[in-house]
DNA sequence: TTCCGTGGAGAACGATCGTTCTCCGCCTGT
DNA sequence: ACAGGCGGAGAACGATCGTTCTCCACGGAA
């Protein structure tokens, strides 16, 4: 078995473990068993296990970015990509496993303690953020707009982790519909 | 000392800690020397710390609704009471201890391990569905507009929270001008 | 075969947490 | 003045966590 191999396992195990169970909740004994490593091999690749919350927040702002891209990649117009992060949302949010961002979660629990973390998480959402922004600006429309569709993702992300339904994703989209509409008509 | 003049600083001195640096940072002693009651006073109040936190959490929407609600009816109509719920956010953010929703905070971090956590977060959520509900009936709007408002309200609190900034109330409360007025158009 | 180094399993350690217990000073009633 | 009990300070306890250490089995080189 390959280190980085290791690596990849250990930390896709602790972004599933830590997305069920809550971080703190999740000690490295229980990480060790079900990544079927060895204690010695988990401290040999990571010093620490906040450094596993580390490369885990990395982890999952790859698999975030990458499939939120591939399934605004499939629309076809500029305006359709903008709601297409909403279908994303949508797909996300009926997932068995889905129990809210993972940003949000790791920042309400660490990052008042953590820096790192904290820091972390503002980044993440900041790139949303202008990933937005770019489709925004290719549909033409407004500065404000970016803010406004983000803001609706992220609302619908904690809605629908709280409620334990999907519902968020569809009405987070009609309304972004409108703000679209709204924000192309002022264009 | 009062019995229940006690049990009100500590929950209150929790409030405060558990919102500063998360529920789960903040031990029993920390909290004892911080609301200045002895242990022993502290344990014959609520019989163990799971209790504290259910007692901070309604304690906690109970001033979020009070004050919640005294924003709103200050505003003179309906359209202005549903954008009065950003202006209360604005203010909200602006202040120091602001560090993101208490509720969708305590979910992160105890929703997957404690079910009265999770249960106790998706009622207050509820209850605010249903007061923007009310709000909205009130202004005569079709009822999706509600849950769209909502979602509005919770990401502005997380991105607000995240970024640092209080940006997010502006823009949020722009969007939900724009989405008031389509709905109101359209009823 | 023998020796050596590598790696796994899990015991051990120190810190911390929630909770309980002990001890002691103080206040009150007579 | 004195006995008795109440309450506060903090030690103590058991559990758990992150991290390190110990011991041993195994496999390749001479």
């Amino acid at each position: 078995m390959d280190n980085s191999e290791v690596r990849q396992r250990i930390v896709a195990t602790a972004d599933e473990l830590y997305n069920a169970k809550g971080i703190q909740a999740v000690g490295m004994d229980e990480l060790r068993s079900a990544a079927g490593v060895s204690l010695k091999k988990l401290y040999g690749e990571f010093p620490s296990k906040s450094s596993i919350v580390m490369a885990v927040l990395e982890h999952r702002h790859q698999s975030w970015t990458e499939g939120l891209d591939a399934t605004v990649q499939q629309a076809g117009t500029p305006r359709e990509r903008l709601l297409a992060i909403f279908d994303y949302l949508a797909g996300w949010f009926c997932q068995d496993s889905f129990r809210g961002c993972g940003f949000i979660n790791s920042f309400a629990e660490l990052g008042a303690v953590s820096p790192d973390v904290a820091e972390y998480a503002r980044k993440h959402k900041e790139s949303f953020q202008e990933y937005v922004g770019h489709l925004a600006a290719e549909a033409g429309a407004p500065a404000y707009l970016a803010p406004q569709l983000s803001i609706l993702a992220e609302g619908a992300q904690t809605t629908a982790a709280i409620a334990g339904t999907s519902d968020a994703a569809g009405q987070a989209r009609q309304a972004a519909e409108v703000l679209i509409e709204a924000a192309l008509g002022a264009a």
